[in-house]
RNA sequence: CGGGAUGUAGCGCAGCUUGGUAGCGCACUUCGUUCGGGACGAAGGGGCCGCAGGUUCGAAUCCUGUCAUCCCGACCA
């Protein structure tokens, strides 16, 4: 290709819009324009490099026996709500963009595709004897994220790699999984890709096991834990870890364990509290006031005790809440503190309503009475301004479902709570803490779950000598074992060897193919632009020519270009008229990783080889040049290489 | 959705406080001189000042509304 012909439009400023280096180099060196927020054109230079990384894809998916497959983007809204998934993906701020045809019908845009791939395996596995299967697509995704970011980083609209498994038998599952936990190995190495695989929360997905696949980079919207010995690596969100020990309560229990009143006046916080009577963070059990909303309108409120130098890990409470309660009150839509915000909006709507002027605040102990609920006076409703769908002209659209408030708490308990033998925790009055406290001096069982966040310096699990530290990291794969959860719901079963029915055993593996080459841009480039590592550059070798006027120069170009095609390199000719620094910026911009110059040495027949990531150069002779080239393009194809030992 | 910011030429910005009909750099076109790290000179083209109302003799500038984009939190490949 000739860069006069390549459409190439480089940016000299950063684009205003972009924050993160990838972003802003993506834009400058013209490999992307924003269409509409979170959805990009994926201009030619940046097609080529997708390709590329489907290539790479392709090869280690197939190679696992994976069979490539394309599904439709559009799908029914019948086959999400067989599997529960369709309110939860629609409703509210929902991520699945959805419409109706001119039937009326309603459809979906694809976000995944465990729906449709199960309902297609219901259809045409019956027997244990097709069994393994594993089905993969390359294709556009479409999420409607509540904040698309960074570019191709968070998009809208974005290209997948997804695949689905089909087994006997867990054990056959677990086979699957580990043949793409090295798949995905071999698929970021041979990409250019600083890649560590963390245990990973199964999220909306759902599933047993599931793993991510993190490239590490200051950029990275995932906060990653790993100790050093390489042992122990996970998402922040699913993080476990050993607590420091806790300090000891001075004096022990107090009047039996239901402890001593000591006076805290506008003492409502843990630094307060210790502050003033010299308490360590440890001796506390803080005790938190939040509440589940489900989408049947169930509202749970929620008592959780941590010990007080401890925080809350959101996703754990959630998953434990969902646990507990997704299954008679669907989906877990959120939990946000009980504020007088939140109290406010749902006075706003109907049902009961929470007076959280009788709680108090700041003085909770984890014996708060459930009484406080149910002294609950009943909203007021809909006076006022508010005004009722069906009252007013807007009678079409659907009720809200109804609210329903439980009349008890759930109480759930950190271990690091429920373990310490005596402790301080407010006095469920105002101004009053409690000193001295036990669970059972309170009267109480703690309901036990692990809830804590963990946090660097942590000591691991495996060995306690090792502590975890923290990096940032961009999710470029996951994969989950799934279980049976979507084919029980869509009824995808096959007779086993016995001859009876059962449902198939599901996986999934999934790779932001988009993302991961921006990510690559992350881990990829410097102050003069891009590197991109030969496996999946643009082009793996620009001849520029620096004085395009002088025949003997193009003509010797011109016969380079014409070897390197000859080779089957992806080779880029700089024949633009301009100076030679010009096209000297560019090359480094768009990150071609070898550059071979045509200038004043070409009447001796000398050029010059620059490798872009390493800047290390030298002059060569035309032919020494030719096999140089050829030579580090083939290494560096594999994605095996080591950067800098080609062009030595 | 909550909090913060910004919308002026393809890109980056100034002008707005104190209204008088739009400017700078880059990019683009033509000519000349340059020619190995984003050259110089000359001439030129390109703007419903996000949109809609309002105030005013007059609005990029003041007021109201609205839309869009970006950043910080909840979502995820």
């Amino acid at each position: 290709m000739r860069v006069s012909r390549l459409m190439l439009v480089t940016l000299r400023d950063d684009p205003a819009q972009a924050e993160i280096p990838s972003h802003k180099l993506l834009l400058r060196a013209g490999y992307i324009r924003r269409v509409a927020s979170g959805i990009y054109a994926y201009l030619p230079l940046l097609w080529r490099v997708l390709q590329k990384v489907s290539a790479i894809v392709r090869e280690e998916m197939d190679a696992t026996g994976a069979l490539e497959t394309l599904l439709p983007q559009l799908q029914p809204a019948d086959l999400w709500q067989r599997s529960g998934r369709w309110a939860g993906y629609t409703a509210g701020e929902g991520i699945m963009f959805h419409l109706k045809d001119r039937q009326g019908h309603e459809l979906g845009l694809g976000p995944t595709h465990e729906e449709v791939i199960t309902d297609l395996a219901a259809d045409l596995l019956r027997s244990y004897r097709q069994l393994p299967v594993n089905l993969y697509q390359i294709q556009t995704k479409f999420r409607d994220e509540i904040r698309p970011r960074f570019g191709l980083m968070r998009g809208r609209e974005f290209i997948m790699k997804d695949a689905y498994s089909f087994h006997s038998d867990e054990a056959s599952l677990r086979d699957t999984y580990a043949a793409m936990d090295g798949a995905y190995r071999r698929i970021f190495r041979r990409c250019g890709l600083r890649a560590v695989a963390v245990e990973a929360d199964s999220g909306a997905i759902g599933g047993s096991a599931s793993q991510e696949f993190m490239v590490t980079a200051d950029a990275g919207e995932d906060l990653i834990l790993t100790s050093a010995d390489g042992c122990y690596a996970a998402n922040q969100e699913r993080a476990v870890s050993l607590p420091t020990p806790p300090v000891e309560l001075p004096g022990g229990l107090r009047t039996g364990g239901a402890g001593e009143l000591l006076a805290t006046p506008g003492q409502t916080s843990i630094e307060q509290l210790v502050g003033a009577h010299g308490f360590e963070a440890s001796q506390l059990v803080k005790v938190l006031l939040l509440l589940a909303r489900f989408q049947d309108g169930y509202l749970q409120p929620l008592l959780i005790s941590l010990r007080g130098d401890q925080q809350l890990n959101g996703v754990k409470l959630a998953n434990a809440v969902s646990a507990r309660l997704a299954g008679d009150h669907g989906v877990l839509l959120g939990i946000d503190p009980l504020s007088f915000e939140l109290v406010a909006a749902l006075n706003r709507s109907e049902g009961r309503s929470i007076d959280l002027s009788a709680f108090p605040l700041g003085y909770l102990g984890p014996d708060l009475d459930d009484g406080l609920l149910s002294g609950s006076r009943p909203s007021l409703g809909v006076e006022g301004r508010e005004v009722r769908a069906g009252s007013s002209g807007v009678a079409a659209l659907p009720q809200p479902p109804r609210q329903q408030l439980s009349a008890k708490f759930l109480r759930l308990t950190d271990p690091t709570a429920a373990q310490l033998p005596a402790f301080v925790c407010g006095a469920n009055q105002i101004d009053r803490h409690r000193v001295g406290a036990s669970w059972q001096g309170l009267q109480l069982e703690p309901e036990v779950v692990d809830l804590r966040a963990a946090q660097p310096g942590d000591r691991c699990l495996h060995d306690s000598a090792q502590t975890l530290t923290a990096a940032r990291g961009i999710e470029v794969g996951h994969i989950f074992q799934l279980g049976k959860k979507y084919s029980e719901a869509l009824g995808a079963r096959f007779t086993n060897e016995s001859g009876e029915e059962e449902a198939l055993w599901m996986g999934c593996y999934g790779i932001g193919v988009s993302r991961l080459a921006q990510a690559a841009v992350e881990q990829n480039h410097d102050g003069d632009g891009i590197c991109w590592p030969v496996a999946i550059a643009p082009f793996e070798v620009i001849i520029v020519v620096a004085s395009s006027q002088d025949p003997l120069q193009s003509e010797l170009a011109e016969r380079l270009y014409g070897h390197f095609q000859a080779e089957g390199l992806d080779v880029l000719l700089d024949d633009r008229p301009d100076r030679a620094g010009v096209k000297f910026k560019d090359a480094d911009l768009i990150g071609i990783p070898y550059r071979l110059v045509v200038g004043r040495g070409a009447a001796s027949g000398v050029v010059e080889l620059v490798e872009r990531a390493t800047r290390q150069s030298q002059e060569l002779t035309v032919d020494a040049a030719l096999e140089a080239v050829v030579a580090a393009v083939r290494s560096g194809r594999s994605g095996l290489q080591v950067p800098g030992a080609a062009a030595g």
